[in-house]
RNA sequence: GGCGCUAUCGUCUAAGGGUUAGGACAGGGCCCUCUCAAGGCUCAAAUCCGGGUUCGAAUCCCGGUAGCGCUACCA
């Protein structure tokens, strides 16, 4: 049974390059008929919060690939705490009684590579017990058998066939002086635990699965079958983190600036991993049938963004793969999401139901070639669900040029002897255009003004359109207001 | 510094010995047009450098360089 787990450390947001690494995880298990776990990697109690499992969660619920199981690892600290007993016992781990370095991120070089503190490996274990039994902090590591010059190999299911030196690792810590595990420790063991039958992480534990593997022998399992996902790289060309790129890389940021949620699955897909041919835009179906571990290749991926742009906050191909899924998912669908950021933004009208839905909808279904976001629909797109919008500085121009004020209002009174019949988009144009004839004015004149009027913009869709998305009643009173 | 990984248009990528090095986003132009989009067409844009191997190298090998990662009582 294949079995893989996801497993963020909960000390802040999900970002996307997160996200990306869950996205492979979940649609390698779903295509084996495979299990999905939610592992929370809460050991740093320090630096984890409740707020961070929240915004987690809440992100990954965004994606909408659900997941199977939900493990906390806080919870599993009988398993860590009885591995390292094992370990201490087998003579696989001892206790380290160094006093922590003063400044472990002090960026000074290191002359020589630190694998050991001297004189601890060998501490007899009486000593070692005294010690520990006289309340000396220890530190629990990883008695690593370079003395024996193996070299150490795994084949990853992406980077392929792998080895490194035995006497390049150092004794990683297993357990703080606190008796807590560290990473390490916790996750291989959680791994045995949860039957994970693949790992499917960051290329930043490429070197970190040779230690595993020592670890997973030492206790005795079968260690996993691993595969390393290439990084995620923010514009500045170094790894995406929350503390470095901030905000704007958080999964919760592309729900709430209004990404469709199998949108941006789609473009972090596209990110490391191809179809081999020239599609770019899938449904998560379509995904679920492409996708393969062969076709991701090594090289990072850099996300561009930028920040102080409005236009391209997020990186103008994930907007532009949004705006596919915009305009070709199910329009019902669409509205229902739709709707969720109305609620939010306090602009639901609750004429959208009932008699006024199909009004609703065909306004959506009209409005989403020219937007690339749900959130377009409530800043752009305000004149079409609420009589609160904004009027930009170019259409105010339309509606000054020449006599545009005064031939809508003539184009009010006229549609006054219309009724929910005879007012439709043919009609209107002819209205609009005989107007224009009869005063001897380009149809432009008073097609722009209109538009503006009706929107407060100056760009949109076709004015003729406009008058039937937003009904008689609405026309007429925008028009004389104008 | 040590160890590991990587290297094709600005960005995401395809081509795994023989192609005018393909596609997509972004950018330029054209068409369409009541505006703006969408859509269609089109232009510009790349094999990090140096050596091999080979009739032939983006592709295989070696060396350099660059980038990234790891080198914590973070994960």
């Amino acid at each position: 049974m294949t079995r893989v787990r996801f497993a963020p450390a909960p000390t802040g947001f999900l970002h996307i390059g997160g996200a990306r690494t869950y996205i492979f995880n979940w649609l390698f298990a779903r295509q084996q008929g495979g299990k999905v776990v939610l592992r929370i990697d809460d050991t740093d109690v320090e630096r984890s919060t409740k707020e961070a499992i929240k915004s987690i969660i809440s992100g990954l619920l965004f994606l909408e690939l659900p997941w199977d199981e939900t493990y906390y690892q806080s919870g599993a600290r009988e398993f860590h705490d009885k591995g390292a007993e094992r370990l201490l016992v087998t003579g696989a781990a001892y206790r380290d009684f160094t006093p922590p370095r003063v400044d472990p991120s002090s960026t000074e070089k290191q002359v020589s590579p630190w694998l050991a503190n001297p004189g601890m490996r060998e501490l007899s274990g009486e000593e070692s017990r005294r010690r520990a039994e006289a309340g000396e902090p220890f530190v629990l590591r990883f008695r690593v058998p370079r003395e024996s010059g193996r070299i150490l190999e795994f084949q990853d299911m992406i980077f392929g066939s792998q080895s490194r030196a035995i006497e390049d690792i150092e004794d990683f810590a297993l357990c703080r002086s606190d008796g807590s595990p560290t990473y390490h420790l916790a996750s291989c063991v959680d791994d045995v635990e949860l039957e994970i039958s693949h790992v499917i992480r960051g290329q930043d534990h490429l070197t970190n699965t040779f230690k595993h593997i020592l670890l997973f022998e030492a206790l005795d399992f079968n260690p996993p079958t691993f595969g390393h996902l290439p990084l995620l790289l923010g514009p500045d060309g170094s790894k995406l983190s929350k503390r470095k790129h901030g905000p704007v890389v958080s999964l919760t940021t592309y729900r709430d600036r209004g990404f469709l949620g199998h949108g941006l699955v789609n473009y972090l897909s596209l990110l490391g991993w191809s179809a081999k041919d020239d599609r770019e835009i899938f449904t998560l179906d379509e995904l679920l049938e492409t996708f393969s571990i062969s076709g991701i290749q090594r090289g990072n991926a850099v996300v561009t963004f930028d920040e102080s742009d409005d236009q391209n906050w997020a990186d103008p191909k994930a907007l532009w793969v949004n705006g596919q899924h915009l305009r070709t998912i199910d329009v019902e669908d669409l509205a229902h999401y739709i709707e969720k950021h109305l609620l939010a933004e306090d602009m639901w009208n609750p004429d959208f139901v009932g008699e006024g839905r199909d009004r609703m909808i065909a306004t959506v279904d009209m409005l989403r070639t020219r937007y690339v976001t749900l959130r377009d629909f409530i800043e752009k797109g305000a004149a079409y669900f609420s009589d609160e919008f904004a009027i930009e500085e170019k259409a105010r121009k339309n509606l000054d040029k020449g006599d545009a004020r005064t031939l809508l209002h003539e184009l009010a009174k006229r549609f006054k002897s219309y009724d929910e019949d005879t007012f439709n988009e043919d009609n209107v144009e002819k209205e609009v255009r005989g107007l224009a004839a009869e005063r001897g004015v380009k149809p432009g004149l008073i097609i722009n003004a209109s538009r503006a009027a009706l929107t407060g913009q100056s760009v949109g869709p076709s004015a003729f359109w406009i008058f039937i998305a937003l009904g008689l009643e609405h026309v007429i009173k925008r028009l004389e207001q104008a």
